[in-house]
DNA sequence: CGCCGCGATGTTGACGTAAACATACCCAGT
DNA sequence: ACTGGGTATGTTTACGTCAACATCGCGGCG
């Protein structure tokens, strides 16, 4: 900065108030300064900025894999959003959703001087106590419960899980089979909770619930077993990978989709539309989930608003060939 | 710091040895800081400390699409590597690979004070100009060119094709048909390359290449195309995606997988297990290059080493049931 | 004609840390 | 007892930026 000045003949004060945009430069001046800063390359050094202003433009991202599709497209999102708004993400992950973990990556984003915390995590209740945090940040948690003192955004699970369960019944279905995500998965409860009371309502036989791991081995070791069924004629699947799995299982056991068994999934990955047959699914808007985190946590760090609300971002079913009238 | 010193009855000093872990300090000295920052909670700040030692411990990560599976698996080797490492990752994605988008990421990486920068881009040549960098920061880059004057750590692209090739002619094929990248990916070039050599080498004929764009939607029209000529009995994809179109296409035209045809992919998703069939492919080890780039990265910074090598991780050919004898 | 006010610019200091240098002390060797 | 060297600790200063205050000059108005 202290080159630029000198370039253009001016304080260091004055190079501070064009970097800034800050009203009361002379446009003479201004200009003067603008060119000797290009001519220098000259980039402000956001080390001393944070130490002065105590901000740095700089958002967390608190993982637990990266593996998950929709998390994956969540944080494009996110970064995308942070970067039209000027911030720079800072990304951690975390080997396990342990409160252990979760805690030291809260305290290396405050070692790293963060604004605020978005926390993408798909597991079930990080202790609360763990997750309180001393300097008061601003946090924004995405796919989890309702019960943290922090605004969330989700996609509408139940809502998605319904649209799937409710679309199986009107195609002649006598029930609908379920195979779910794991136990300790917020999402994968909310899914199942929405199925059953999809089916409950309707006065539907609740077949016992199959419990997978995302993974579509599991949907496949499932599938062998709801394959043995002839009952089974309409399965949904609380992801895609598991319906692949259970379709693949399907084909081995000689029991036709749709034609013998429907079976729908849910997040609509790009392959889903190729598996074969082409999957009837739940397409969730991630994009829209990380922007609406990105934008409550940008409000709370810039002091606009702040209401710490529960956002839901509806979601919408695909109809493709993997699921057909009740043969 | 100043009250932790004050609560230690020691000088600020003190508290930055025992924070950096330097000798000299007596260890009931050392104790008593180390309580004193325990009950205050004490946490160094990262935007001072990096202002006084102009280094951040921080990693620039620039990425042109999140949306890529190997890409993703590679960032999270990444973060897990740099966590290790005591350096935080900081995301940047750019909407296209261009150079006014990199370049553009690069000057708000400078700004964001990181230490190196680790470029994941697929697509081919970016303007060589456009990267140089003025503050000679370590740059490593990830699945492109030998052209860069930077370190290049990928996936052995040339042999995991050659080793795809090489099992279909193995298994009686006369020649192999090869479902391509698009053109401005460097590594759908090399791909194209090894397999084509590996059948000039057998003096096998070299069908026209179908060009894809790695979507699995262009790998369904490719394979429709070749699923018409009854020659076909063996195809190569240049990722799981087209090879998962190319099999729905072939499904669609009644050839049987691998009866009629057989189809290799490449990338090994956790998915291709569970495609119908089987998916045979080539799988890639993300990990291994999301190590070595990070700890070239880091030596590089750390002034360890830094011959700005290119490292190739070997691929491996996992075969199921998408590939048989010709029938 | 002189004073006031306002806009443009310069000067000073502080943010939290750590390197460099300074000081204080202890112990071995003569 | 005195010197020299080493260890433990304190003091000063600079890193780059920006808020706060100081200064300067110019035009308007009583």
């Amino acid at each position: 900065m202290a080159d630029v000045a000198a370039a253009a003949g001016v304080s260091g004060q004055t190079v501070s108030r064009v970097a800034n945009d800050r009203s009361n430069v002379d446009p003479e001046t201004r200009q003067r300064v603008l060119d000797a800063m290009a001519s220098l390359g000259y980039r402000p050094n956001s080390a001393a900025r944070a130490l002065r202003s105590g901000r740095f433009r700089s958002i967390g991202v608190i993982m637990f894999s990266l593996s998950s599709y929709g998390n994956t497209r969540t944080l494009d999102a996110l970064a995308s959003v942070a970067a039209a708004s000027g911030y720079s993400l800072t990304l951690i992950t975390v080997q396990t959703a342990t409160q252990t973990d979760v805690s030291g990556a809260f305290l290396r984003l405050r070692e790293h001087a963060v604004d605020g915390i978005v926390i993408l995590i798909e597991k079930h209740r990080l202790g609360e106590n763990e997750l309180s945090i001393p300097s008061g940040l601003p946090v924004v948690v995405v796919d989890s419960s309702a019960d943290y003192p922090y605004a969330v955004v989700d996609n509408d699970q139940a809502q998605g899980a319904r649209l799937a369960t409710e679309h199986l019944l009107e195609l002649g279905h006598e029930t609908v089979w379920h195979v779910s995500g794991p136990p300790e998965s917020f999402a994968a409860e909310r899914r199942r909770d929405a199925w059953r009371a999809a089916l409950e309502e309707r006065g539907c036989r609740v077949p016992p619930v199959q419990i997978g791991d995302w993974t579509a081995e599991s949907g496949h070791r499932i599938g062998h077993v709801l394959a043995q069924d002839p009952a089974v004629t309409a399965v949904f699947a609380a992801n895609d990978q598991m319906a692949l799995g259970v379709i693949r299982a399907l084909h081995e056991a000689g029991r036709a989709v749709p034609g013998d068994v429907s079976v729908v999934g849910f997040d609509d990955m790009p392959e889903s539309a190729n598996f074969w047959p082409p999957l009837t699914t739940v397409s969730q808007r991630f994009e829209r989930v990380g922007e609406e985190a990105m934008s409550a946590l940008i409000a709370d760090i810039e002091g606009t608003g702040g209401e710490h609300a529960r956002t839901l971002v509806p979601t919408s079913l695909v109809v493709r060939e993997s699921s057909g009238p009740r043969g």
